[in-house]
RNA sequence: GCGUCACUAGCUCAACUGGUAGAGCAAUUGACUCUUAAUCAAUAGGUUCGGGGUUCGAGUCCCCGGUGACGCACCA
């Protein structure tokens, strides 16, 4: 404890300081509880029913500001997002209650009692009768007037972003009521809503690289999912004709703007329907969460007004570039690339290739909502093939002002060509993709005993939180983003 | 992983081509019984991200390291 002090500052010092003559007289800073009669919210809501009334309220939240004047005080509390001043008078509290309120610091939790009026400037003000410390801080909070702006406090020091910026809590209030909403309609649609393993032995639904962590007892290598399609099937298999899991799935892979390590993605899976009748239900999801029909974000305009259109994966290439890119080989890929000045970099394989043309030439003026639709069966190995057309699946993206925002497909349910599939990702993996599939005997076995036609989506939560509150970057809509660890 | 840029008081920011590190808010003391970015007066607050170097002299220039932002790569 002594040996903490020294590295207080002068702030801090103070503030230890204050919660000592607190407790010197008598007044414990640290309480055990306290019933609020009221949210600031509600008292703002329903002020008619209490200003000038003789009615007792009381409430609770953090002391924000403090305007002290002699012999009365005005404080500002905020409990959640809402503020409410509060009227502190020396001669209602009495002398022993005002001395301790002076004591009290910036950031620090108080209960107030009192009564509700207007200020002659028309403030809704809480006379106090009583008011006390319920949590002493010994920190100083952000500056009042330009909150917390270094971005890296604000990713580390969540709290202090939130107590500092409401536009920070009004966007993860959102983003609960983005999923409650998204929750609520599958609910509605008889879809059960279910969770499968997050520690997986073989992991599979999606190219990526996993995380690898053990189990002790087993001694066998699990790895931390990249995707739960493949239990939801089996889910199917087993009569649940519609299921649905929010599910943090964990990539390990870099970070930017549209990619965190960890992520949210609701995946759901219908029996009996296939992509056309998701694109249907996933425009149907939109109308509920932009019931207005147009948003903005990054300055552009968004309408989502149904239809949306769709964009044939090789038609859309041939018509933006003049390149047929269908039956092409490799070689021949890599030439068009080459020849549409693309940059392939690193890219080598077919699926790459081709979807950095596709990127390049076509995804990124996707403004509006789209689905991108029929895409080559080599870079699709759980999606069924094409019901008329040779070399493509049944499979749509989602993409909203450029983001791809999902993924959908008529799953694929015939065994034996499932089998095939994970043959050519398992010799790929052997030519040194890190992130083909693994193949999966256990899932091939579901199939086997018969899978009904069944349409599947999975949706990126934190994109489409990020589209609905024009946020910029994964991190501003993710609680708790991955960071280096500090020193 | 690569490149560019940033890091100064608790917070938000200054400090010209290298020349005594400053302001506002927050804090402390005093005045003030309807203020609200309260006001007035005074005080205190710094390992300029860390380490090394160049220089008479480094917040500023150079090197190494840390963290972050942005871009690239990876994420088909």
């Amino acid at each position: 404890m002594e040996q903490n002090n020294i590295d207080l500052n002068v702030l801090e010092k103070q503030m230890v300081e204050n919660l000592k003559k607190l407790r010197e007289m008598g007044i414990e800073p640290y309480k055990y509880s306290f019933s609020p009669t009221h949210s600031v919210r509600e008292l703002i809501e329903k002020k008619e029913e209490f200003v000038d009334k003789e009615i007792e309220i009381s409430i609770a939240g953090r002391m924000m500001s403090e305007r002290a004047h002699g012999k009365v005080m005005f404080i500002d509390v905020k409990d959640e997002i809402e503020k409410i001043q509060v009227y502190v008078k020396k001669d209602i509290v009495g002398e022993q209650k005002y001395l301790a309120a002076k004591l009290f610091d910036i950031g620090d939790i108080v209960g107030v009692k009192g009564k509700l009026f207007m200020t002659h400037s028309g403030e809704l003000t809480i006379a106090a009768t009583d008011i006390d410390i319920l949590s002493k801080a010994l920190k100083p909070l952000p500056e009042k007037f330009h909150g917390l702006k270094d971005v890296e406090v604000r990713y580390r020091k969540r709290y202090l972003d939130l107590i500092a910026n409401d536009e920070s809590k009004l966007v993860f209030r959102r983003r609960t009521e983005i999923i409650s909403s998204i929750r609520r309609f599958l609910s509605e649609r008889g879809y059960l809503e279910v969770e499968t393993p997050i520690l997986q032995p073989i992991y599979g639904g999606a190219f990526a690289q996993p995380f690898v962590t053990h189990h002790n007892t087993h001694d066998m290598e699990l790895y931390l999912r990249i995707a739960n399609e493949l239990y939801l099937k089996r889910l199917i298999v087993g009569g649940i004709n519609r299921v649905f899991e929010f599910a943090k799935d964990f990539r390990n892979e870099g970070i930017d703007r549209t990619h965190n390590p960890e992520f949210t993605q609701v995946e759901f899976y219908q029996a009996y329907a296939d992509y056309n009748d998701m694109m249907n239900i996933v425009e149907e999801i939109f109308d509920i969460l932009v019931p207005g029909k147009k948003i903005v974000y990054a300055d552009k305009e968004i309408d989502f007004t149904r239809p949306w259109k769709r964009v044939d994966f090789f038609k859309s290439i041939e018509e933006k570039t003049g390149f047929d890119v269908r039956n092409k080989n490799t070689d021949e890929l890599k030439d068009i690339a080459k020849r549409l000045n693309i940059d392939l970099d690193g890219k080598k394989t077919y699926g790459k290739i081709l979807d950095e043309i596709f990127s390049e030439k076509v995804q990124k003026d996707l403004i509006n909502p789209s689905f991108v639709i029929n895409h080559p069966l080599e870079i699709s190995p759980l999606a069924r093939k094409h019901r008329e057309i040779d070399g493509v699946v049944e499979r749509f993206e989602p993409i909203i002002a450029g983001m791809e925002v999902g993924n959908s497909f008529s799953e694929l349910n015939d065994p034996l060509d499932q089998r095939e599939r994970f043959m050519k990702q398992v010799e790929e993996r052997q030519q040194g993709d890190a992130e083909a599939f693994q193949m999966d005997e256990d899932f091939i076995d579901s199939l086997m005993y018969g899978m009904p036609p069944t349409g599947g989506v999975g949706l990126g939560i934190d994109r489409i939180v990020m589209l609905l509150t024009n946020q910029h970057t994964i991190r501003d809509v993710v609680l708790f983003p991955l960071l280096k660890k500090e020193k």
